[in-house]
DNA sequence: TGTACATCAGTGAACGCGCGTTCACTGATGTAC
DNA sequence: TGTACATCAGTGAACGCGCGTTCACTGATGTAC
């Protein structure tokens, strides 16, 4: 749930300053890429949004466009969000994290990619861009760990973490579609951490089965 | 895109026996799960829906009580009918045709994990339970290959299903959220299929990569 | 088998509602002098 | 620094539109006799 916060000055005020005003149109894209993370870019109505961002519906259109064109910015919002909070964290740490009930549970804090790849997917290309370059931004968070290697281990390693992150969303959005406090839902997250952690840590099990 | 066929008789009939009733009723239900595969629940109208079915949009509550019904019958048929085009299928042949381009493509008539899981997660408890029991299913079809082994290969055997399910799909998904034609599309579907498929083909490459 | 009537799948107009968007208005901010 | 005025972020009513749903109606099906 969201709760408006207080308007950034302090007092309550009648009329804004510019400052504030950037403030204010900061706090109505970021509302929105919670909330699109929660429900989805249908499931959001701009008279909704603008409530949780603690304003009526009609200024809206001083800040946006359109509802599409905020869409477009929350998008690259919450994806930038999204692959920042895997900076500096080593990749078993990230993959923990990832894979945990706290995560899948936590819908509108949680990645970009994992809530809404599958709307994105029938949106206009100028969204599909912003996802694009929302997983490349994602990838070289996660390349920290890559030291100065040849082409081929460059490569190698590019293809690895692109592996890990296509394992990483569908663990999520397959756990996410299970009903809440299911059995099944735990057990992907579980399996799959398992097994993507045993090709990190050296410790794990072993790394092909069956 | 979607056609409606000829009500299925033959002839054109102002009036229906109950046989065809049913049969439209079921042809409903699978203009429903392929429109909602390409377009998202919230993507397709009742009035969309059953003009594509060749049908006006009254007609509809003659067959279903609300929207939400049928939602929850089109999602059933779907994973029923995806679980099925897994069936008889080696595994690595699956994979394979799983993670292709065509598959990627062909949003309406693919899997329905793949296109609808990231709706699911928003919906009622009664749809993730229809979403869980198609995972089941999905999981048992792919079960196939594991012949009378004790329970701790059993296990084992499960969670390699569920690990390569969340992987594909994962993969699926991403991809889809590229824009058409682009080269991380491309590159994801094809970095996933070599990886995964090494877990399965004894002469891929090695499993354990960097 | 033939006739009279009830059923009910399908039609298309109509409903209320919520959506994205527009608009006239307000009043503090910020500028010109 | 002080005064007069333009700007523009935010308000809240109103717009047209498409949605899910309802309804009176149609007429072949399917049944009762």
């Amino acid at each position: 749930m969201l709760v408006a916060a207080f308007v950034s000055g302090g007092e309550s005020q009648m009329k804004v300053t510019k400052t504030q005003a950037r403030e204010n149109r900061a706090r109505i894209v970021e509302t929105a890429s919670t909330l699109f993370r929660e429900r989805g870019y249908d499931g959001v109505g701009v008279a909704d949004l603008m409530a949780a961002a603690g304003f009526t519906h009609g200024g809206f259109y001083k800040h946006f466009r359109s509802k599409a064109d905020l869409m477009a910015e929350a998008a690259a919002s919450g994806l930038s969000q999204s692959a920042a909070n895997a900076s500096g964290v080593a990749a078993a740490a990230f993959v923990k994290e990832y894979l945990s009930r706290k995560h899948r549970d936590a819908l509108g804090d949680g990645c970009t990619l994992a809530a809404l790849s599958g709307d994105a997917a029938r949106q206009p290309e100028s969204i599909k861009e912003t996802f694009a370059a929302g997983i490349e931004n994602q990838l070289a968070t996660l390349a920290r760990e890559d030291g100065d290697v040849g082409e081929i281990a460059k490569r190698e390693a590019r293809a690895k973490r692109i592996d890990t992150l296509a394992h990483l969303v569908g663990a999520i959005v397959l756990s996410r579609a299970c009903p809440d406090d299911s059995p099944l839902a735990d057990e992907i997250l579980e399996v799959c951490r398992t097994r993507i952690l045993s090709h990190y840590d050296p410790k794990g099990k072993k790394p092909n089965g069956g």
